[in-house]
DNA sequence: CGTCTTGTTGAGGCCTATCAATGAGCGTGG
DNA sequence: CCACGCTCATTGATAGGCCTCAACAAGACG
């Protein structure tokens, strides 16, 4: 079921797994844990897209029509306020879910940061798979639910943690998450976000997030060969930080 | 419906409504939507709990036996760093619907703020009725997307509004819950919680929540009868302010 | 090689946290 | 009934940390 084009590159997504069965994120997506009928009738209903960078996917108050599933790349979610001022809500990996929607709208906005697949679900033909299949609502539900408690667990750290406690939190996070998609180089993260991208998502400034790195390479607690590969020389130092035991 | 003892007293138990026919948050909780056999089935594995004012109901990491709807009163929900710093991430009003879990650990404590009822139901059981009932479940679901959303309202509250700007939300937040709950009096809140609640869910300390309603008064946006009376002077302001628009 | 974007580092000021004192409300007990 | 002590809220003074502004460095790209 090829395949879409999408921003200027439609050249790519034939190159896209076509298959459920074969996906990358099998095990982490919406699809998880689904079998035979199930995933046929999912794989019916799925748009393969594509974005480049920067491209947004929607905005915070567009009629959310999609629901979707990264299978490579990362998107950022945001909010605005009028005058400018951003907090980005999360960055969603592959398997990650996204196109939350309340009242039939947006509730962010959503924004490739490299080069990003995704699968495409009309959120009218998933309701109908919804009610065909409860395992699929489950897997939503327990989707949502994990997101909830990332929520909480963020709004600990931008409420009432320190800048380096919210970058060692963020790294550690990021890390885990890296670990869950199979990346085997352990204690080595690659951010694919920018320091700005870091600074809206931590309630702080680019200076400050710049700043912080820094301060914890010079420590002597993280390695920085490149502005976007962190290496962990001190884990165990690092996860106090991010508990706010130091 | 009078009125229950609570905590050591399970005689209070019996005088709580019995009925979901009768609750008076019937089309807010989980049982919103429900008819018939569902509210039957559903009403035999609910019990009635009444907890006094500082009351803890459960703790972070506990082991997830049950879900609550609150009836009436208030709850916050609240995570702690090790060296006490409490991030509050909200206030569960009648209507709302807590205990959330992540492999079976509830993700936050949850402690009653002044005399509170709620229903109880067992996971398990409720599972059950989940699959039996597939409303049940999109309500669930329902529930926890819109609390996600306010969720990621809260992130960025947190990370990027000014002291003024969060005291304003909040405000205004909490003014529309009271008036879905029933509350006539429009443009006057009761804050059920304390100035020390309020400022760590806003992450902030008590003496800035406290310096800011001060300033919000001089200026004629609010005035503040007692202190837990909030009655707004300038609404259109206040909503200005609390999107960051002055 | 120059330009643009992104990241890092420096100097300074403002805002909020901190520390401290006072005031208000409430229950208890004299 | 009022005095007392307790908790909670408010207000004041101070200081420290993060943001702001600014300059510089490092890549990316044509």
């Amino acid at each position: 079921m090829p395949n879409p084009p999408a921003g200027k590159n439609p050249i790519g997504e034939h190159r896209i797994v076509h298959n459920c069965e074969a996906c990358a994120v099998r095990d982490l997506a919406l699809c998880s844990g689904l079998e035979g009928n199930e995933l046929d009738d999912l794989e019916r209903i799925v748009t393969r897209i594509a974005l480049e960078p920067g491209r947004t996917l929607f905005y915070e108050g567009d009629e959310a029509r999609n629901v979707f599933n990264v299978t490579s790349g990362a998107i950022r979610l945001y909010k605005l306020l009028s005058d400018g001022r951003r907090q980005v809500t999360g960055f969603m990996l592959p398997g990650d879910y996204l196109g939350l929607s309340v009242h039939g709208i947006y509730a962010y906005c959503a924004e490739a940061i490299g080069e990003t697949h995704l699968c495409r679900f009309p959120v009218k033909d998933l309701n109908q798979l919804l009610d065909a299949y409860p395992r699929l609502e489950k897997r939503l539900l327990g989707m949502t639910r994990d997101e909830l408690a990332a929520a909480q667990d963020q709004m600990l750290l931008l409420g009432r943690k320190s800048p380096v406690e919210k970058v060692a939190s963020f790294l550690l996070d990021l890390c885990g998450r890296e670990e869950r998609l199979g990346e085997d180089e352990i204690d080595i993260v690659t951010l694919p976000m920018s320091r700005s991208d870091i600074a809206d998502y931590l309630g702080l400034t680019v200076e400050t997030v710049s700043r912080t790195f820094s301060r914890l390479k010079t420590e002597g607690v993280i390695d920085l060969p490149e502005s976007s590969r962190i290496v962990f020389k001190e884990r165990d130092k690092l996860e106090e930080l991010a508990e706010g035991m130091i």
